[in-house]
RNA sequence: GCCCGCGUGGUGGAAUGGUAGACACAGGGGACUUAAAAUCCCUAGGCUUAUGCCGUGCCGGUUCGAGUCCGGCCGCGGGUACCA
């Protein structure tokens, strides 16, 4: 009898697939065509357990799509720029390029043992010049028609280091390496003008069917529709050119309780008055500290500056309001300018408070007490107004705002306006490993785009003569001795390349589309993007809700308007999965500076819920944290793999956890999902020679017609774990069958038909076994005989008031007064019932009976 | 801060508004074995020994019936536009 030996079997199996070439995606007229994509993998360097939990489902749902008779597109590729490329190079020492090729063959190395049915043939890394250089066409193609424009935008500067920092890199507001307080600066940046789309993305998300209603609401409430009224309000002894000041609020219907008005650091009028005014520069220079992130404003102590300027309330001219520079109020939003009613607004409140000005309720509740603090409720409910100047007394906050745009219409306040919460994609990026920004700058001919028969602008590899210095701060592109000489594009003269490169949301945002030809000279081949867009299903993480996949909305709209993509592509995503995080704990120490320092898992011992290093200093567990490398609490599964092998690995994390939740990894349970494919394995090499038993056959035979039931809905629905705990429970019942040696046989070829998308060469060699028909990776899905689904009886439940006191047996359509009537006879009920009529009997057919008293 | 989720035995989790804990892991008991491994069988929410009570983060509501729906809290996670 020969055990199970999964090192010998799955290369054996995997060769058979590459000779069949089962997963070469090839256009055919034939078959419905079905594309499933998993994001790609960032090649940080190993690939870690939510990899192979990620890419098993994409593989599940692809090799049951082949057996349901599709052609399947399935590929992989890298998304290969980024910064950890530069960061490693800056540690280190080498190079971003080196780096990163040598880790996607390490990572391709460890991926190909699982046995994915991938098109391996198609694969390629963002990073290569064959796809930036298209990504650079792109760029040129939106460029000309209006989609990329520049303007100025904050960047996080360390003036220490003298660079730009991304928010990762900023830690409590401070440069992670130099320390130094972080200052918001402004540069120009080149932006995707995505704004154009605002309303179409978001109406858009209501034909997305097949989207979790969590990612759409996320989408909806990122683009952030509103409608507002935009004004002015006009300045007192106004400095020259500065009479009017430009305000957007969606509240004007609180009009009346305006106490002062507010503008951004950056705001021009601000900026005027810093010039000549110390006080406001000083100011200026302090709101300027701290990060970008929205949260680092929105959680920054709130500051401002009394400019000592006055405007005028726009309904009374003999009503002045302060003008305060405000450190809150980002120049990006809006008008970069805002009125304060510190009565309904939680911010504008704490800001009165702290300045002592005024607050004035403009409505209260219709019932109860008026709150303490601002009094925000939602737009939706009914408030009393106090101090209204249009619309009804008692009215909705949405009701009260249309009433105020039109009054203010009608009397020439400004007007109303639609508004969106979203920005337009800033892309330029101070950084070397990216994709050049394909453009020129020429001293007589300005911004000049480069022709594309010079593309692909490649990234040099040494700067000049000498290997590129990583460890300076600084865009080496920028200070690179001759990369960024070259010849006016226009004109011939002598000019320089733009330095930036683009942000690696960039190269995430049209790859499924690259993938359905590869290798072609344009970013898109037509008559394959038509063949094999959209993607059918799109699996990947939540992290990517929102910018990710709203970018890649927008690249598939803008490629379709450079005819790079069908007018059907512009939702590139039919349907989307967004499965959970394998979360680990993070383990850190603290060094000399009280800077954090992570710990790998397998340096830790774990006593009594403590961790402990080695030398035994005691670590902080931070528990459930999404894996990164940073953090240094990344689970390898190499190791399970070269232990128990692909199929084991993959069972093991499609098993317990449903796909869509996060899951703590632990390394516990493998062991028993090795016995498990082992026992499946043994009940097919000890298949006997048992005769016929035509009742065993037969009850085995309607558990098999069950189990394809139930496991292809699981499969069809993404309960990959409920398919496994059915797929359990068939083997456990061909286990105690005494069903003869033929049905047998059938069961377990089921068996291994059910089980082939998630551990597909134990699926393999099974079959062979069993003397199945060629590969089991090209054989058809098994059908399940609705005939042999059907039970006759079934058990209903007995509750009285809603508790369970017995149960009846009854045939499965006996009509609901005949239920209720053996319901009512059943021992518990006479007891509980004691001679007493029921006040009610629910029956619910099939289900349950209730017996209210 | 804001937006979006999640919270069920010792553990992972199951449950179209209808028997809470399927299926597993760890545990306990047993069989086989000189012994161990492997395998197989039984057991298993808590209180307790009943035809009982309690129990799905906490508090309240809707309902004949709530893990599931609604409101308010608490805790954890993701995102927050330069991490990918």
């Amino acid at each position: 009898m020969s055990r199970y030996q999964a090192a010998e079997i799955e290369p054996k199996w995997q060769k058979a697939w590459d000779e069949a070439k089962v997963f070469r995606a090839e256009r055919a007229e034939d078959k419905p065509k079905y594309y499933v994509l998993e994001m790609f993998p960032y090649p940080s360097g190993r690939i870690h357990i939510g990899h192979v939990r990620n890419y098993t489902m994409g593989d599940v749902i692809a090799r049951y799509k082949i057996a349901t008779g599709h052609n399947v597109l399935h590929p992989m590729g890298f998304d290969a720029f980024g910064m950890p490329a530069e960061n490693a190079a800056m540690a280190n020492g080498g190079h971003p390029k080196d780096w990163t090729y040598s880790n996607i063959d390490t990572m391709v190395e460890q991926m190909k043992p699982l046995g994915f049915g991938l098109d391996w043939s198609r694969m390629f890394a963002t990073c290569d010049p064959e796809y930036y250089g298209q990504q650079q066409a792109l760029f040129l193609d939106f460029l000309e028609k209006g989609l990329v424009y520049r303007k100025n935008a904050v960047v996080n500067w360390d003036p220490v280091d003298m660079t730009v920092l991304a928010n990762e890199q900023v830690e409590d507001g401070r440069g992670w390496r130099s320390g130094a307080l972080v200052e918001r600066r402004e540069l120009t940046q080149w932006f995707f003008k995505i704004s154009d789309f605002s309303d179409e993305l978001l109406s858009a998300l209501d034909t997305l069917d097949n989207w979790p209603a969590k990612v759409k609401t996320m989408q909806a409430n990122w683009i952030g529709k509103s409608r507002g009224l935009q004004f002015s309000f006009s300045l007192v002894d106004a400095p020259h050119g500065h009479d009017r000041v430009e305000v957007y609020t969606t509240r004007p219907d609180t009009l009346m309780g305006a106490s002062f008005v507010g503008i951004s650091p950056d705001h021009p009028l601000a900026k005027e008055l810093e010039r000549d005014n110390p006080d406001v520069a000083a100011f200026c220079e302090k709101a300027r500290q701290g990060g970008t992130t929205e949260e680092a404003i929105e959680k920054a102590e709130k500051m401002g500056f009394d400019t000592g300027l006055k405007v005028r309330h726009p309904f009374d001219t003999a009503w002045e309001l302060p003008v305060y520079i405000a450190n809150f109020i980002l120049m990006d939003y809006g008008t970069g300018a805002i009125f304060g009613c510190p009565a309904h607004d939680e911010r504008d409140h704490e800001f009165a408070t702290k300045y002592g000005l005024d607050i004035i309720p403009t409505f209260e509740p219709v019932e109860g007490e008026y709150p303490d603090g601002a009094f925000v409720p939602a737009k939706t409910e009914k408030v009393r107004y106090i101090k209204s100047f249009a619309g009804e007394e008692i009215q909705t906050g949405n009701e009260a705002v249309d009433a105020a745009v039109d009054f203010c219409e009608q009397n020439g306040v400004g007007q109303g306006v639609t508004k969106f919460r979203l920005r337009d994609w800033g892309l330029s990026r101070q950084r070397y490993w990216g994709c050049p920004i394909p453009v020129v700058h020429c001293e007589t001919c300005g911004v000049v785009p480069e022709k594309k028969e010079n593309l692909p602008i490649q990234l040099p590899y040494d700067e000049g003569d000498k290997p590129i210095d990583f460890s300076i701060p600084g865009n080496p592109l920028d200070r690179h001795p001759t990369w960024r000489d070259c010849d006016c594009p226009s004109c011939g003269a002598p000019a320089k390349r733009e330095t930036d490169t683009m942000d690696t949301f960039v190269d995430s945002s049209w790859y499924f589309a690259r993938f359905t030809a590869p290798r072609a000279d344009t970013p898109t081949n037509m008559a394959d993007a038509e063949y094999w867009m959209n993607v059918d299903q799109y699996i990947g993480g939540i992290e990517h809700a929102i910018l990710h996949l709203l970018y890649a909305r927008f690249f598939a709209r803008a490629m379709n308007i450079c005819g790079h993509l069908p007018e059907t592509a512009k939702e590139p995503f039919d349907a989307l999965f967004t499965q959970g995080m394998v979360t680990h704990a993070i383990f850190q120490t603290k060094d000399g500076n009280g800077r954090p320092v992570y710990h790998y898992p397998e340096d830790v011992e774990l006593r009594d819920g403590k961790g402990f290093l080695k030398d035994g200093t005691e670590v902080e567990i931070i528990p459930s944290a999404k894996m990164s490398k940073s953090k240094n609490n990344v689970v390898d599964p190499v190791q399970i793999i070269q232990q128990y092998g692909a199929d084991t690995a993959r069972w093991f994390v499609l098993s317990d956890s449903p796909p869509e939740r996060d899951v703590e990894w632990t390394a516990a349970g493998a062991e028993a999902a090795s016995k498990h494919l082992a026992r499946v394995y043994r009940l097919a090499a000890e298949l006997d020679d048992a005769p016929a038993n035509a009742e065993a056959d037969q009850q085995l035979l309607r558990e098999m017609h069950k189990a394809i039931h139930d496991v292809t809905g699981g499969v069809e629905s993404f309960g990959f774990n409920a398919s496994i705990a059915k797929l359990y429970g068939f083997t456990n019942t061909i286990a105690k069958s005494r069903a003869g040696a033929e049905a047998k046989r059938e069961a377990l070829k089921t068996l291994a038909q059910l089980m082939s998308p998630m551990t597909p060469h134990l699926a393999e060699e099974i079959w062979q076994t069993l003397g199945g028909e060629g590969l089991i990776a090209q054989a058809p899905w098994p059908v399940a005989d609705e005939a042999m689904l059907v039970e006759d009886t079934v058990t209903m439940p007995i509750q009285i008031n809603g508790k369970r006191r017995g149960e009846i047996e009854v045939p499965k359509d006996m009509d609901k007064a005949e239920v209720e009537k053996l319901a009512l006879a059943n021992d518990a009920v006479q007891r509980t019932l004691d001679g007493a009529q029921p006040k009610k009997v629910i029956v619910v057919p099939g289900r349950i009976v209730n017996v209210v008293m």
